[in-house]
DNA sequence: ATTTAAACGAGACGGTACGTCGCGTCTTTGT
DNA sequence: ACAAAGACGCGACGTACCGTCTCGTTTAAAT
């Protein structure tokens, strides 16, 4: 009924006007996500170590899910891609960026659980799609865009499912089958998609 | 107390002699598991449907995680792909096959929490890719190797990373943008593989 | 800081000075009082109630028992009784005034634990009982003492021990033992302390 | 749908089966009443004190209240009162049984917060009563029995009131008249409901 | 009328304790 | 030897309410 109800109703999203220490906090949750992982790490200790009480925490989050939600995508990098004049360079450059992401610390493996704990709060799993992933998404578009225009890519090229084939082998050989992820990684992910090269062992 | 720790040491593997009720326990790790998914199923109330005590899960089982990692193992289609004599087609049935395990009930968001859960337990993890991923990713390359033997698909071909991409954008999609799972999801990802066609939009 | 801090620092007892909306602020703790009882009842639902703010309670009023404390002292009637020529009919209405007093909703089960509550800040429950109590003993004490200048009481009688039996045995009534207040119980008591008639059953 | 939970349902009142330590329990729960009171003890205070944890306190009785009530029922002296001939000398003896309970240090100030908490689970104030009062008060009316076998009592005397009166007065002024309680109270009582003699001031 | 000091509204916050949940262990008792 | 029964330790979760604090804004008395 207040504004921090209407701010919380959102969900993982960041509210739209936060606690004090924002920043202490954001600090403290990648902190503790890097140094325990999600499921041994605690609320409590977020709030220790940002040197806030735990009810403020829940005072502006609804869950430990949807506070780690928001600090996995307020705290890892999302810049744009600049413009290189080569589409496959930009590509790279993006998929590098994620690969990034989905090897440091903090994410690695808190991914995972958070996504499981968020499955049951339904309306935060969407809203931590949106406030995660959309922007390296919308980036990613943008640099295939400008592959279109370049006549790098067939105009009507299925985006969407490009980044999915990007970041999903990213992510399923970090979480799931484990193989190592070679430096050549992005280049031959980017060929594949980009000039139908099919990956050979190095 | 000798062979029941000498099987357990194994960790998420199946036990090398099993309880009684292997079945039912099959049954019901897999029920709860698609009714609540893997962070609010309960150890005990796998047991009460089982019709068996607590106790008995584990005195074969080391943890939550490993009982879940068993059935899942146990419990999913794992069937060797016929030879139709076409390269493409058969990979297409195996990754719809694989489409099906991670968008059926049970298994669609267990795994990540699992594999989160597993994380912990650092030799468990492992087992687990052994016992449920391997029979998976054997099969597939059995029907890449075939495509090799026909010619149609060069020699060195990094096998690893085509799984990779055609399992990883699966379980990415369903895991984490979200994105719908069409029709012709297995064909355009098979596709992009074998004769390095770009996705486009239908 | 000066008033206001002087104005409180006798604890439990009415502040020499109070806020703007007294009346709406008695009202509202008197009504939540009688609706929830002391323990469930919270500071911020009478703020509310009262149209005022929680602060602004806490400028007035130590803590929750203090600001209860006040209102029962405040809010339940306390006038003296009049002298209709009969010791017993007096002290009949007084103690009468003392079951409605205990039996009405507000302070019917909020007594016990707000000298609770006060027991741990000293000064303030011995406020409370000047503030409370006093007057209405004096009521009974000043109604003892035109019986003994009738000569319907002996002179040396232990008054506060007589008030003590009267009021005792209905608070413990209403509280402890549970047992029903009936209509004729405050003839039976002043009858046994007056003329020594033990209760006999209805 | 347990035994446990059948156990529970009684309220205050004291399981049928209860926990192993049972009797560290107990003194645990005394302990920390007399020395904090109701209000400022805690049930993981409790728990620590007696080397149990405070999950198992919660599996044997609903709430803080209902500990504390069967602590109090258990824990405080209750035996019958020896015939010594004389129906005087046998209530006054009682009355100090009872003068002791409400002045020693766990009960004293426990039993109004108590009572206010228990208010709000109507079944176990209930409970509580049965299991605290009923012994006391079946001990006094045995021997106002007695009394009226000897004739030192009429046959139809109120023994209920006469219970109310005796610990009500008793009650009460430990709580909130806060008057002294002096060594001849008892007697001065007892004959007040026996002989009709009006207390006087010593 | 204007200044000025106190009271007030708003609401985040620290703190303490509550009561809950589920994992994994252990003991007891059959079978 | 295994299994049923179920109490227990343990750790964390999320909640509630108290009482404090800061910061603007209103009110009302004093100039």
């Amino acid at each position: 009924m207040s504004r921090t109800a209407a701010s919380r109703a959102g969900g993982a999203g960041p509210p739209t006007d936060g606690p004090r220490d924002r920043q202490a906090i954001l600090a403290a949750t990648l902190d503790a996500l890097g140094e325990h992982g999600y499921a041994r790490m605690t609320v409590e200790g977020v709030a220790t170590r940002a040197g806030v009480h735990k009810a403020t925490l829940y005072r502006w989050w609804a869950s430990k899910g949807s506070l780690v939600g928001w600090a996995l995508g307020a705290g890892l990098s999302t810049g744009p891609v600049a413009d290189t004049g080569s589409t496959r360079d930009d590509l790279v450059t993006w998929l590098r960026g994620t690969i990034d992401n989905y090897t440091s610390t903090p994410a690695e493996s808190a991914l995972p659980a958070l996504l499981s704990d968020l499955a049951s709060e339904p309306g935060t799993l969407e809203g931590f799609r949106r406030s995660f992933l959309d922007a390296r998404r919308a980036n990613c578009a943008a640099t295939v865009t400008r592959g279109i225009e370049r006549g790098d890519i067939p105009a009507d090229v299925d985006v969407g499912l490009v980044m999915d084939v990007l970041a999903g082998t990213v992510f399923y050989r970090q979480l799931v089958s484990g193989e190592p992820m070679d430096a050549a990684l992005a280049e031959r992910l980017v060929d594949l998609v980009l000039t139908g090269q099919i990956p050979r062992v190095a």
